[in-house]
DNA sequence: TACAAATTATTGTAGTCGCAACTATCTGCA
DNA sequence: TGCAGATAGTTGCGACTACAATAATTTGTA
């Protein structure tokens, strides 16, 4: 027996679904300015806030919710770029340790400002602090249910 | 001068951020079963619920978020599916109207029940009634900020 | 120790999408 | 009416991503 959507369950599921999609192009086409996807800005954060600048590849991957090949060919790119090293690792010869560079700090740097902005207005201006607190609260319950915990600096 | 992200304000944020993306590649998952992509059903039902079971291709891509050339290569593929037809407008002739065939409405009904189950096991189940609620104004206004109107049956 | 199974990363391949360019058609205004 | 500009849809092309297969290395167990 099917529990269908109820008419608040059913506008709640439809706005996130219409709106997040939009949501998403517009900070990337605001990010776009500086010449990085979303997708690789990403990579410079988290690699910014690991530990000695470097994450192994796979933790790298399983943290963005990109695939292992997807993240190397997102990682060729930055390296291209000059934003990303990659470094063997030496307790294990599988590993390749992604390393954020002075460079990628500093491309990093001049995109955040911009970028809080962008969030500032699509998103966080939006709201009230008590919906800013539920949205908080929304996606971390959504994620202990997929199994992520939420990284907060 | 930069307003920056309270730690409230960045915990929405990363929660949204971090978990979004995980969210609908659990979504996508499940679907797939049915042999559809989540893309496609969306474009199922888009048409299901038009008037005469028919859509502009300009206004489909618009209410999709996709770009014109991409709405006409996913339109391809349902279409080859037989899910959808091409029916050139009578009233202006630069015009395609989208239609959705018999077998896409069975596609849809077939793919709905256990759609929504996976909708209601990864988000609504996990959320309280004024999470839900809190949901859909949350993205209602983001929608409205982002020129969108949130369309709910 | 030895070897099967698991883990890590990359590459080949195919599917998806957006941008720019193009064609066809319509609209508005002189 | 006639024509410039706007609008609708498709196609070429390049970028991005996932899946499957592969290679290298480590781990667990007999």
């Amino acid at each position: 027996m099917t529990r269908w959507l109820t008419p608040r369950e059913m506008r709640g599921w439809r706005a996130f679904a219409e709106v997040n999609g939009h949501l998403m192009s517009a900070l990337e086409a605001d990010l776009s300015q500086h010449g990085l996807s979303l997708g690789d800005y990403e990579v410079l954060v988290v690699l910014s806030e690991a530990d000695e600048h470097q994450l192994r590849m796979c933790d790298l991957s399983s943290r963005l919710g990109l695939s292992p090949s997807g993240l190397t060919r997102r990682l060729d790119g930055l390296v291209r770029l000059g934003y990303v090293q990659r470094v063997p690792s030496s307790a294990d010869r599988r590993v390749m340790l992604a390393t954020i560079t002075d460079a990628g700090l500093h491309a990093m740097e001049a995109a955040v400002e911009d970028h809080v902005a962008s969030v500032r207005k699509h998103l966080i201006d939006r709201l009230t602090t008590q919906q800013i607190d539920a949205l908080g609260d929304i996606f971390a319950a959504v994620g202990t249910g997929l199994g992520r915990t939420i990284t907060v600096p």
